[in-house]
RNA sequence: GCCGAAGUGGUGGAAUUGGUAGACACGCCAGACUUAGGAUCUGGUGCAGCGAUGCGUGGAGGUUCAAGUCCUCUCUUCGGCACCA
């Protein structure tokens, strides 16, 4: 019994056979209940790499096993084609993004067909096609028709030196990644989403999402950032006009010793203006709107300020508050001006002491605190207290405090209860070429006129090409940019040159996929009302936030337009972790690839090839081509296949974690699936073959058989459980490992029919239970072991509840609940006779010792525990 | 700083409602079969000890007949957000 299982001769042969039988085609049919399962599409980078691997294993596996449980399953693929490593790759290769990505697309698929995935490859889309992208201009324009989106002034990164706009990944410590010149902040003319119009709405569902991981909605909520507070207005001295703020605690009002206003705040200018400070201000605001704004770059800044020379009234004291405007007052945020309480906000405490500023406390601990009544505390009081220095409310709870303030706020027109988010609308325009281009007509007179809706698609020009920095042809290209105005008529209008965010394609491809040939609409409603929602979406946790808050958004603005009837596109949601390896660094030539080093003459230490150094052996992480710890599918296809390559995957951790390469685990899976291989063929081999059990259970005498069939169908239960439970296919399989060896520990020569009989019963529940994960080789014994094809249409093997109880149970004997002894015993004892031999074990006695036994616990038909 | 997750053998990882800690696999050790073994099969393998036994789930307490699991405190690592008023 030598013959090897060959995966390169089997597995090209079965994917022919799946695809020219359409065994995955997905078609609606409302007499069955239907499965949407789907993985987060690849960008067509070229090459899939091992997270590809994981994330469309876990996937496949799902769909087969739901597919052989009777679901109508639907299984899309498709590429997020649009980008910019297009355009980066374009200019290295002296090429055109759209060739390299259909080359892309191409060889990816190839790959992805080499791996076994089950898709429905009809229903394949690319969102760099006029006919996906139409429908994406087409949603555009209802959302402008229904004040959905807005047009407004907002920063982008420039290169002076380049003349072009920067994406955020396009910017490296503040410099141009390609000429290495300083970035600067432009203000352009951009297109928004109003997104945090379903602020609250997205907020809300996350807590009805109750297949998504806690981590993921938890992320979403502190991204949307809800804060419920008050808008006070204070009034400035020697106005009629109010500065409006924005604060979560209104019980520290009496404690408000001065006002910050962001350097972008309108009333900056108009209050210093004609006072001493005005030069001062401005070179201050000057100096703010100069710098980064990225988020690295703001931790670098100090907290500063400048006065304003201006003062304000607080409403409930009438103290004079002096007027600042302080770099950590953030325009985006709230109402762009904070009420400072430096007794009570470290952040306004620092500042104060920093400008000699008024500290009033007003808040005092119940149990009172020396440090918060001397004029030196040392740090702001922030904890929950009694209110003191606050006219009527002193002794008032602050909690109760802070309704009570605002209400009385509220009676006399100086405030209100409010809320505040942190999420901010989706500015979507890229000034990039390799886009969706904005269908909207720039006229001098009409302004601002939407594309007319038949003359959509807007398409992107093919022929052209980026520009030598990379800068988009776009507004270079006449015959693309000049228009005639669809209102007016005049032959002066542009064409909007910019392109729309990448995000947004992904934002609805999967609604897409319901009828992805559709050319008369965004889908058809009919398709979408039977797949949709997605019932299980799989995917990396990186995109935990904006892709996955993107989708529930546009879910949100289908619904608000009527077209669909939910709101939720993801019902269930799986973040599988990444693949991670060990990384190798040598002194002088940094990272090397793990061929570049070799074992030293201890055995112990590993030495570069190029220069003899002792390689340091990294911290595993994940797999990155700069770290040079990355696998390549290709050769582990080569090697062993997509089967073993797909069961390490799925054996060597669950889903949801991180996954450590290590060879020698792959080469553990192919022995795995070498041994069921032997062990089929060994069964087949037989003269006389067994007929799987299908009988009556008390046909089973034999120990060795019942034993076995029963293992079996524990095997059925534990499989079933882990991969509808929670997808814990490594569980799953160490389960189906069990049951071979217990058939290798079983008599497998044996002549009795019975055993046989049984044996062939649990050959077949192996094959079965294993066919989602290694499909090719299960289609192979299958037809080996006598069965037409095609595996995929079998269904899944169900338990025998009667079959899984055994006549005997092993019960383990404690003293003092530690382990002393075990006994089997007959499954219907009852707790009297445990008890009993418990007590007569020889090993439990000895530790009894002749002392008192004061109780004995008795855990049904598991344990015996005797305290003395 | 705030929020979240996780700490179990040499390694990846298992452990229903509290009830045999370490399933399954890798690695290692031994044996069998072999011209050979880096194939295969069988057995062993948490640590200490010849042994009986003792100790063991990041650490310290606690609840319980019984704790990886529950409670309190604490340490470490990873992830996310971060001048959010």
């Amino acid at each position: 019994m030598d013959e090897h299982y060959s995966p390169e001769e089997v597995e090209s042969r079965w994917q022919e056979y799946w695809e020219k039988n359409k065994l995955f085609r997905a078609d609606e049919d409302s007499s069955k209940e239907k499965y949407y399962l789907l993985e987060m599409f690849p960008y067509p980078s070229g090459k899939i790499h091992m997270g590809h691997v994981r994330n469309y294993t876990i996937g496949d596996v799902v769909v087969r096993y739901k597919k052989m449980k009777g679901l109508n399953v639907i299984h899309p693929m498709g590429w997020d084609a649009f980008g910019m490593p297009a355009e980066n790759a374009a200019i290295d290769n002296n090429t055109h993004p759209a060739a390299w990505t259909y080359d892309n697309i191409s060889s990816m698929r190839t790959q992805l067909k080499r791996l076994g995935f089950s898709y429905d490859w009809e229903r394949e889309i690319a969102t760099c096609r006029p006919e996906y992208y139409c429908w994406e201009q087409w949603l555009f324009l209802k959302m402008l028709e229904k004040d959905m989106v807005y047009r407004k002034e907002s920063y982008v990164n420039w290169c002076e030196h380049c003349k072009t706009v920067l994406a955020n990944e396009q910017v490296e410590a503040d410099m141009c990644w390609r000429c290495g010149e300083p970035v600067q902040q432009k203000k352009l003319w951009q297109w928004f989403f109003k997104i945090t119009d379903f602020a609250e709405d997205l907020l809300v569902y996350c807590d009805k999402l109750p297949g998504w991981p806690e981590k993921v909605t938890v992320m979403q909520k502190n991204w949307i950032g809800k804060s419920i507070g008050s808008e006070i207005k204070f009034r400035i001295e020697g106005q009629d006009n109010y500065i409006k703020v924005f604060t979560t605690r209104p019980d520290t009002l009496f404690g408000a010793t001065f006002m910050c206003l962001a350097p972008e705040h309108p009333l900056v200018d108009s209050l210093s203006r004609g006072t001493s400070q005005a030069e001062a201000v401005k070179a201050f605001v000057d100096k703010i709107a100069d710098q980064e704004r990225s988020t690295d770059a703001l931790e670098k800044y100090e907290k500063e300020g400048v006065f304003t020379g201006a003062w304000c009234i607080n409403p409930v004291n009438g103290r004079r508050m002096p007027i600042y405007t302080a770099n950590f007052a953030l325009m985006e945020y709230g109402t762009g001006a904070v009420m400072s309480v430096p007794a009570h906000d470290q952040r306004d405490f620092d500042f104060a002491q920093k400008y000699g500023l008024e500290i009033q406390i007003v808040i005092e601990p119940e149990t009172k605190n020396p440090d918060t009544h001397t004029g030196s505390m040392s740090q702001a009081y922030t904890e929950p207290g009694i209110l003191v220095n606050s006219g009527e409310y002193t002794g008032m709870d602050n909690i109760e405090a802070m309704d009570k303030i605002t209400q009385r706020l509220q009676e006399k027109g100086l405030g209100k209860k409010t809320v505040s988010f942190r999420l901010r609308d989706w500015g979507i325009s890229r000034q990039r070429y390799w886009g969706t281009p904005i269908p909207v007509i720039h006229c001098p007179d009409c302004g601002v006129v939407p594309v007319p809706e038949s003359e959509l698609p807007v398409v992107l020009p093919e022929d052209a090409n980026l520009l030598e920095n990379g800068a988009s042809p776009l507004p270079s290209l006449d015959y693309f940019k000049k228009t005639t105005c669809p209102k007016c008529g005049c032959s002066d209008a542009k064409r909007d040159t910019d392109t729309m965010d990448t995000f947004v394609e992904s934002s609805w491809y999967f609604i897409r996929y319901c009828s992805p040939r559709c050319d008369t609409a965004m889908f058809d409603p009919k398709a979408v009302k039977y797949w949709m929602p997605v019932d299980q979406y799989i995917g990396g946790v990186e995109h935990a936030i904006l892709h996955l808050l993107y989708s529930r958004y546009f879910m949100r603005v289908l619904n608000h337009l009527n077209l669909i009837d939910f709101k939720e596109p993801f019902t269930r949601l799986l973040t599988q972790g990444m693949v991670c390896k060990e990384t190798m660094t040598c002194p002088k030539h940094g990272y090397i690839f793990p061929e570049d080093a070799q074992t030293a003459g201890d055995n112990n230490t590993l030495t570069c090839k190029k220069c003899g150094s002792t390689i340091d052996v990294g911290r595993v992480i994940k797999m990155s081509k700069s770290k040079k710890n990355v696998i390549d599918p290709n050769i582990l296809l080569s090697k062993y296949g997509a089967d073993i390559t797909r069961l390490f995957c799925l054996f060597a951790a669950p889903p949801e974690k991180d996954l450590e390469w290590n060879d020698d685990g792959v080469e553990g899976c192919y022995r795995f699936i070498n041994r069921v291989w032997r062990l089929a063929l060994k069964l087949t081999a037989d003269e006389n073959p067994g007929k799987p059990f299908r009988g009556e259970l008390s046909k089973l005498k034999d120990d060795g058989a019942g034993k076995l069939y029963a293992k079996a169908h524990q095997t059925i239960k534990k499989v079933t459980e882990d991969i509808e439970n929670s997808f814990h296919f490594n569980t799953a399989i160490s389960a189906v490992m069990e049951l071979v060896n217990a058939m290798y520990a079983g008599d497998l020569d044996s002549d009795d029919t019975e055993l046989k009989s049984v044996a062939a019963f649990c050959m077949e529940t192996v094959v079965l239970l294993l066919s989602p994960i290694v499909p090719h080789f299960a289609e192979e014994l299958w037809e080996k072991m006598g069965h037409e094809p095609s595996i995929v249409d079998e269904p899944w093997p169900e338990y025998r509840k009667d079959a899984l109880v055994t006549d005997e149970i092993l019960v383990v004997v404690q003293v003092n609940g530690k382990l002393r002894s075990k006994f089997t015993i007959a499954a219907d004892s009852d707790d009297e006779a445990l008890k009993e031999l418990a007590l007569a074990d020889e090993a439990v006695q000895r530790h009894i010792n002749d002392k008192p036994v004061k109780k004995i616990i008795v855990v049904k038909k598991k344990l015996v525990n005797i305290v003395v």
